[in-house]
DNA sequence: AGACTTATCGAAATCGATTTCGAAGACGGT
DNA sequence: ACCGTCTTCGAAATCGATTTCGATAAGTCT
């Protein structure tokens, strides 16, 4: 019942399809792809074998023949994958979640291993490249891309020309302050990262700024330090003696708030009633485990990855794309505000 | 002085190269790759002139050639990036850091989604396949790979004889338990995940029968729940109230550890003074920050990516795996304990 | 019937690198 | 001087799918 199969060493080729069909592989690459010149008998009959062959195109004959390997890379500095796996999953999205490829490649921060494993991206002849950091401070533009397109998302180009896609870190800010403003808090403390931060500086800065417009300062300065539960502890519990009657603190991430919600408990301070907690990054398992769950600063990382993969792909498609593009924030409410 | 490049339309080809080189494309490639048939003079120009142009072989010419894409797909389910990420990440280090390229396919739990990816993967005529998700329970095998090596990492498959590459849990559990015994512990309570979870399952027996050979039971019985920390803090409070005198607590993963050290700070007792606590899965961001520093058991993720990978590129070098590889667990000593 | 259009198909070239195999030249030995 | 050997190189085939273009057959029109 079963016919020979032509063959049957290795994959299915169009030529054991046109073998098969009794026609040749021209007439088979037509049917298949919808060109015109072909009967529609014979159209039917080689999608049937086709089918039934399980015939699959071999990509790479087709990538050999249009230059193009339908596949981008990424490049992240960021192991841990909090900021590259939600830009990975927006791009996945943008690119058609198997049409084009991710080939994911970590550079462990290590600047040698990053021209390798850009080099071996060339080589694999991808179609673009995202670059990707766990930091929002520029990065400068990687070397010798030789015209392929490339586009940095989350961790910015130190050259302005460059393709890069960014977070709004001051809209963030300010969404967090002005929620806290509308809650009818006045004595707003900032506990953040390290000073050297950009993210913690721009945060800081927009946040002095937006409650100097409210005619407020920021109650008891901003206090900069890591980013770690472990500095929200302290950094409150200073608060607490510096200017003990504070009714809200914003924090430059969710650990912080995290360390923040724990000394406000432990100093007898109950959220959201008597001081009103904002976290920072809307890190799911942190923000979600506080206790009230923690209203916090998303930054749409998933959005990010998505638009820089339409722009890679503009870009492949010969309509590039110079200059920054800024992704908005939103403000997840929960119950610590 | 620069000559005139050949034509200097698009990347550098080999035909480039020898038109610059005065010999045959034939012979820069014998020149490039080692063969020997190229007198050493003629060797050094080639070497030298294929350098100034920068020429890179195009990798699709070459896989078409040898049939191999020098490229894995890794399908998981686990979209938060915990498991897969590690796992990616050795395999990345197995894999040569470029040498073979690794598509990211994430199929965000969906079946059908799923099998599209595989197609695709498929389609682009990967080497092989490595497949991975967040739970350890066994998981149907792919359908359709049609002789193409798979892997399951992390999470194995439902056929025996299919290569997978596990956690060895009852390990990781007996080691816990053995760090408590050996710490002087007595009282012992085990509080974990939901029951039908065969983690939880597999942990609690172990742990049951680890205590039992040396003549202990656990103390309270073993508390199933979530993995949540919010389930370690209400776990605990009951405990305390059941049995008071408990003086160790291992957890079924890091979170409900984190639960469970706040609610025993909350009732007064200190850690490790009065009652250790020992976790599961050695996250990081939860055992690093919690007071003190958590004791805990890590499955060496990692390890089993790089396992998968080794055992992957051995089955597409032709001499396949069969069954599951089990990969030890290591206890992490930190203060908590 | 002869000229012309249209529909349908296949042979061959193409993409870029590699490999096989034959050709040509250099050289040594008798 | 002639034959054989060794070295060095290049023409051509190969991988698989697509596309161009020419060939053939069928049908149409005067």
């Amino acid at each position: 019942m079963a016919p020979p199969e032509a063959g049957s060493t290795g994959p299915i080729k169009i030529s054991d399809v046109a073998l098969a069909a009794g026609v040749s592989a021209a007439t088979v690459s037509k049917a298949l792809n919808g060109r015109s010149d072909v009967s529609a008998a014979t159209r039917e009959r080689v999608l049937a074998i086709a089918a039934r062959l399980q015939f699959r195109p071999n990509a790479m004959a087709g990538s050999l023949r249009t230059g193009r390997s339908f596949s981008v890379g990424l490049l992240t500095t960021d192991s841990f994958g909090r900021f590259s796996i939600p830009v990975m999953l927006g791009a996945e999205d943008a690119l058609g979640s198997g049409e084009v490829a991710i080939i994911f490649c970590d550079t462990r921060d290590d600047p040698e291993r990053e021209a390798r494993q850009l080099e071996a991206l060339l080589h694999r002849q991808v179609d673009g490249i995202i670059v990707n950091g766990r930091r929002t401070e520029a990065r400068p533009p990687l070397i010798g891309t030789r015209g392929l397109p490339v586009v940095y998302a989350f961790s910015p180009s130190q050259d302005p020309a460059d393709c890069s896609v960014i977070a709004d870190e001051p809209n963030g800010a300010r969404l967090a302050v002005e929620h806290l403003l509308t809650g009818g808090r006045k004595r707003i403390a900032h506990v953040t990262g390290p000073r050297r931060h950009r993210s913690a500086a721009i945060r800081a800065t927009t946040t002095t700024a937006r409650l100097r417009r409210a005619g407020l300062r920021v109650d008891g300065g901003v206090r900069f330090g890591a980013w770690t539960e472990e500095w929200g502890r302290q950094a409150v519990a200073d608060l607490l003696r510096d200017s003990p009657d504070l009714d809200a603190v914003f924090c430059g991430s969710d650990q912080i708030a995290r360390g923040v919600m724990d000394g406000l408990r432990e100093a007898g301070r109950s959220v959201p009633d008597d001081v009103a907690v904002v976290g920072f990054d809307n890190w799911e398992v942190m923000a979600t485990a506080t206790r009230p769950p923690l209203t916090t600063v998303d930054m749409n990382i998933d959005v990010i990855g998505r638009i820089a993969a339409q722009l890679l792909l503009g870009a492949i498609d010969r309509s590039p794309t110079s200059g920054t593009t800024v992704v908005p924030a939103r403000l997840v409410v929960r119950q610590s505000s």
